[in-house]
DNA sequence: CATGAATGAGATTTCATTCAT
DNA sequence: TATGAATGAAATCTCATTCAT
């Protein structure tokens, strides 16, 4: 491992268990095994290290959410299979689905990166958007069904990871997706 | 207006715009038109006045969830007045509802103040335990019930708040209700 | 002493034997005895520590050099009484004198501190601007003479500090002022 | 241009720029278009690169000072020619200029440097030890005839180069020549 | 000769908190 | 109650220099 994953990974496990504004720069130099010097070698500031992180996480998340859902399926297939990436990329990377919502709403925030972030999701909104305009979803909004849909994923999530207790998984995984899939859809006439 | 409670609105706006940890207590002070001092002297450290400012704001927000939800209505109705109370309650205390987005997520948690303010909440876990106990409701689960609902209610504000353009904000509030009870309901049979 | 005082002098006395680059802040909390957030209590930036003193030092070496210089005299006379008390006052503070020729010549300069210390010298321009209005001196451009003369001013202060020995201390002097006056006047018919 | 010379270019540039201590090494390099280790395979040390560049300078400029000053002319007019080259001089390298005054002020004049540097000067110092002796000009000392005559020169270019304005030029160089003449020469009889 | 990643001491500045008045 | 000067640990970031390639 280079010493820039190795920077990476330590900041990545530190800002989760701790914060952005509780971990400081030379703590994840020295879990990193690097000198401070190091840090800003790579990352101009600490600012620019966490806006690298978020984009290096949300291009691995959405390689996971976006896996499997192919052109030939209905939407609601395809939805299905979002769902199920998407809790799945939580319950396997729990400190990338922390960093993710820390970095939501945080000062740290730099609009070039969250941009870029949100062109990989791009799919996610043609999709929706896909349903709406077939009279599928409930909204002719994409951006409105996205955030319906994206906090739904989140919090079951946060559930599975805090409270959630391992006889219960496939229940809450189960009620979660209709819950998901009643929440989005367009009542049936 | 007292100098505690000019400190208290102080807190609340500038940890609001700026985040907790961005906010030194000597500008809050200043802000508050009060000495350094003063806000040591009500608060005994940030810490207490970030939990004591959680305490109110929570106080005041379930006074407003819970207005005009009497016994005698239908559970569907118990939970659109509900419904309709957080979207309006988020819409009126902006300020508030950023307050609460950033503790929950924050390490200032303080689990003595988490306690008493969901303390606040248990008529609502009690609302959705009849629910789901009648099989109103999709889950056996309250906690899970509120989990999901409660998510759905605070990504509708976030998106009424921050992308709701004026002519839209009927149509969202309505879709948002909808999506709120064919999430939490038991489909029709 | 007040320990606003005690950082200023500290820090004079460093700037000049070291340099402003070469004097951290840190150094001159100590030796003015205060710890490091005092001196920034007071000055907010090593900027501003700088700027302030330089306000200071030449509100003091202004004062010096307007001292006995009255209207009833002649021109020769006033510049005479310039010279004398120029020099006086940088073999008297030496430190002072170092402070600002460094400062001159730093990046530490701010617009605003430096037009404020030139308005100080507002009486010297008169001087030379009456003195070139009569015919008595060379040019007919005040800032001209200025520039010659302080920069004879300070060469000479130099030049005693550095390398004078006492026994010639009083001939430099005098052979000073004739080159000071020659170089200012006009040429005798 | 070689590397070695390259460095020195982007070096002096950058230091009349910003300062010696506000100009890392790792500029120098970027300017140059090198690698950070190759300054240091030419240069020892910042200190090194800042003295090399001194004794480089002080040599380019005694060789255009000396320029055309030749044993058959009067004393007045060797003078005279040496002003009009020192002028010059700084009017076509203002960087060298400017370089120069910095490190006069600096703590990274380095003795040896130092030495190196005036005994370019020597022959400045016996042309006004001529005049000393001669009784043409004001002193005995010829260093100080060096210092007074030296301080005129700078500040004069210094004048040209910062406010001079083009209409001006000549009457200035006129008259400064005149103060430099004047303040140096003994009072005719 | 040339490279540039790596180093780590050190610089400036911030900030929650105290305490004498 | 209220004040605000004072504290000093700690944070982010810089930079001359080294060294393996």
């Amino acid at each position: 491992m280079t010493k820039f994953e190795k920077i990476q990974e330590a900041a990545l496990r530190l800002f989760t268990e701790d914060g952005f504004d509780a971990t400081p720069t030379s703590r994840i130099a020295k879990e990193a095994g690097v000198a401070t010097g190091t840090l800003f070698h790579h990352f101009s500031s600490k600012d620019e290290l966490i806006n690298a992180l978020y984009i290096a996480v949300k291009e691995r998340m959405i390689e996971r959410i976006a896996r499997g859902v192919t052109a030939d399926q209905s939407l609601r297939d395809r939805l299905r299979q979002v769902w199920v990436n998407s809790i799945s990329w939580g319950l396997d990377f729990p400190a990338e689905y922390r960093f993710f919502r820390q970095y939501s709403g945080s000062r740290y925030i730099n609009d070039k990166a969250k941009e870029e972030g949100e062109a990989y999701l791009q799919f996610l909104f043609d999709l929706l958007q896909e349903g709406a305009d077939d009279g599928v979803l409930k909204s002719t909004d994409a951006s409105f069904l996205y955030a319906i849909g994206s906090g739904l994923v989140m919090e079951v999530i946060q559930y599975l990871l805090t409270r959630g207790k391992p006889e219960n998984q496939d229940a809450i995984w189960e009620t979660g997706w209709r819950s998901f899939w009643d929440a989005l859809r367009a009542r049936e006439a």
